[in-house]
Order: C-alpha cells, then structure tokens, then sequence
DNA sequence: ATAATGTTTGACCGTTTGGTCAGGAACACG
DNA sequence: CGTGTTCCTGACCAAACGGTCAAACATTAT
C-alpha cells in the first residue's frame, strides 16, 4: 500500500456503495442530524453522534474524514430539500393559491422535518459560516425571482401590497416557528390542542388570505369571486416522512 | 480562613459591590452574552468568552464558580425583559392598537437587543433545558391571560376571528426573525434596503392590521372609523439601547 | 505606613475531545 | 476453500476543556 494502511475511506462522492455502507453512512447522518439539530456543531461530540447511531467514534470517522465532514454534508444534503418548496412557485399559477400551497408545503416541513429546520437554524443563528456562500448566491438568486413574480402579481392587482421579500421571510418564519421552538409551543398549548400544527395551518391560512385578499372596492369585477378554496395538501396524507 | 484558601466569591445574592465587581460581572455577563448567543452553551469556551471580556479565565471564575452559572445568570435575567412587552398589553386599550404597539416592541427588541434574542432562540432550539419550568409556568400563564384579553375582543366582535395563541406565536416568529436570522436577512436584502427592520415594521403592521381588521359589512356602524394610525414606537428614537 | 481585604495570575490537574493507527474480524468471490 | 477486500475495534495521542490553587499583586481603610 503506497499512501496509508487503512484502506481508502469511501469519500464522499467516488463512491463504490457497499451495502454496509449505504446503511452506516445513513446511520451516521440519521444520528448526527439528530444530535447537531439539537446542540449545535460545536455542542455535540462524535461520542453522542455514535451512540445514537450504534456506531464506535472510529469506525464513523472510517466513513467520514472529520466531524466537520459529516456536518458539511448533512447542511449541503438538505439546502437542495429546503429551497424545493420555494422553487415551485409557479408564475402562471393564481397568486393566492400558489402563496397558501407554499407556506402550506413549509408548515408541512416544520412537521416532518423537524431536525432539518433546527439544523438550519442553528447554522444561521451561528451566522451561516459555512453556508454563506449558498445564501448570498443561489438562495438569494431564487428569492429574488420569486419576489419578482410576486411583485407582477401585485402590479397587476391580483393581491393586495405586499412587500414580496418580506412575505418571504414572514412565510419563513411563520412556519419553520413550529419546528425550532417546537417545546415553547407544545408547553404553551399543551392540554388546550392536542397537534398545534393542524390549527397553525388554519391560522396562517387565514393571515395570509387576509393580507393579500384585494378590499372589495379594489377586486376586479368581470368574474363573481369564487369563496377561496385553501390547496389541500396535508389535508389527511402527505408524501414527506422523515419522522423520527 | 476555614473554608478555602480564595476569597469567597461574590456569589450572585449576596453582593457587596465593589466597583471592580461591578465592572467585571458587566464585562463578563456581556461577553457571554455575545459569545453564547452565537455558538450555543456548548460551542462556547470560557476561553472564548475572556478573550472577548478581557479577562482570563480564572478570573473570571472568581465571579462566577462556573460557566454554568454565567449561562443560568444570563438566561434569567433575560427571561424578565423577554416578557416584559407583553405584559403592557392592555385590555382596556383599543384591541388593535394594543396588538400593533406589543408587535413594535418586540421588532424594536429585535433591533436592539439580538444577542438576547439568539440566546433565547438557541436554549428553546435546544429542548429549552434550563428554563423549561419557567415556560410551563410564568410564561405559558401570562400567555393564556393575554391570549383571554384578545378573545374577548374578538367574541365582542372589535376585531376579526383570531387564534389568539397563534396569534401571539406569528407575533413572536415574525419580529424574532429579524435577529434570529438576520445575516439571511442581510444577505438578501444587502443592496436593496439599507434597514431591513424599517421595511419590517410596515410590513408586520400591515400584515396584522389586515389580519385584524372585520370586514366592512361586520364592522360596527355606531362610529365612523377613524383612520388607524399605527402606534408610533420607534419612529425616529427608542428606549433601548444595547448594541453592540 | 501598614494591615486587611479584594483582585489577578501562572502553573497545574483530571477529563473530554477529535482524530490516528495497527491489527483483527467479517465479508465477498473465484 | 482460500484470498483479497472491506469493515471494525482497542489502544493510543495531542490538544483543548472546565476548573483549582497558592501565591503575587492592588486597593482600601485605618
């Protein structure tokens, strides 16, 4: 062996995937999501990380190169899933319906994927020192396109004013608030909603209607406003599951 | 001397101030403050925290007998002014107004006070381990008390159907992004608005004022509605100052 | 001045941390 | 079956961690 005893370790992309590696690398980054989500990067030790994955401190770092490896890749992993909602904001589509389904596809992810929220909002609270990169870049580009489409529909008096970016960011934090500071709500609602989630749709359902439905005055009057149906996704089944 | 060699610390209670102690306890609470609300209880080193003080590190635990300690001192205290905004709300006071002027403040503290915020942000995140009791506790009751206020307001039809829990969560999740996220914030924002948070206040008030407002057909004939001027905190000065 | 008190430091300690490594165990495959 | 590869572990390491302590240094009061 010309450069090391320990066989090479599987980096992360030449990746000939044994089966014992494909389980162990999930296991790891199932483990570690779990444990970073909650006490941060610095907060958690490879030792937690491999006792909730069943797993030696050594042999993970046969999988990853560092603690700081697994972190990477669990933040760049779920960037991709955490833009995808945002993405499908269709331009063609009727303004309000598109803005409910979006948030509606947000809350569901504050319920399913609970530990990427947190995950996310460890690193920007932290600053986003590592991902600053894909925040100024790639997400700010979606932002801004999407504002943009936002912004038309205002124009065009489709919705009431709005300033685009900030129903971004209220939509952002409105939702993912039921994640990060799940423990804060559930005690503050605890014995008076059994799942805070399902009225928190009806509610932020209900704020955003409010604040972009048109005063009559200003409706366009050529069609009979039809009563404003709410998308019915999550209503009984959802194709998201990453509960732990 | 019986007990110990060092003199014994100025525990918390029992202070006779010198002007050093003072001085010091200041310098470290607000290092700490700094250094926490960034990486966490965890991600922080008392090394970390005397470089930012000036102080070494056995000095400072000369003040405090742990960094435990320091962390416990900093979250209660915090805990007081947290919760301080809603306790002004009023219900005598006109619903919407009283709203709109608790939603200001808490923008204001976003403004002012985002160490406090991400400090608070990061314990809830983290399962909220030390102050889980005052949650279940003061704060879950001065919740429901409030959230009884808003519900009589809107069971005497002065403003429209509301969650007034949900209400107070959207309350708390939209000015809290502000700090808590505010380097998302920058980083979108950066070339199109110098000062996010002057945007943000007409876009919550607007949001909520719609949110809030019945309908003309169910608004109260017996006054004319005068034009609702938004409470005017924070234009132009502010009661607080803790930037850093 | 001087004694008593309050403050600061450098050296030190035990533990925990991220990470290495040689070698053994389990596996795949001809 | 045997042999090459993959996987796993126990022992180990250096650095960093929270914290202690005796002694030196300031400060204050008399």
């Amino acid at each position: 062996m010309a450069h090391g005893t320990q066989t090479d370790a599987p980096v992360t992309l030449q990746r000939r995937q044994t089966r014992i590696q494909q389980k162990n690398v999930r296991l790891i980054l199932d483990a570690a999501l779990e444990v970073f989500s909650r006490h941060g990067f610095g907060g958690s030790t490879l030792e937690q990380i491999g006792k909730a994955a069943g797993l030696s401190t050594p042999n993970m770092l046969y999988y990853f190169p560092s603690k700081d490896a697994i972190h990477r890749e669990l933040l760049f992993d779920l960037l991709d899933v955490w833009l995808d909602p945002l993405r499908t904001l269709d331009a063609d589509g009727e303004p309000l319906d598109e803005i409910l389904s979006y948030a509606c596809r947000k809350l569901e992810m504050s319920r399913d994927l609970p530990r990427e929220s947190r995950l996310f909002a460890n690193e920007i609270i932290q600053g986003a020192p590592r991902i600053m990169d894909a925040i100024e870049g790639p997400l700010r580009e979606l932002v801004d396109e999407k504002a943009a489409i936002i912004l038309g529909w205002v124009e065009e008096g489709r919705i009431a004013p709005v300033n685009p970016w900030h129903l971004i960011f209220s939509i952002w934090s409105l939702t993912q608030h039921y994640a990060d500071f799940e423990v804060q709500v559930r005690a503050i609602l605890s014995g008076r909603e059994d799942d805070p989630l399902i009225e928190a749709k009806r509610h932020i359902t209900a704020l955003l209607t409010r604040m972009l439905t048109l005063p009559d005055s200003a409706r366009p009057q050529e069609t009979v406003i039809p009563p404003r149906m709410t998308p019915d996704c999550w209503d009984g089944s959802s194709s998201l599951h990453n509960r732990r």
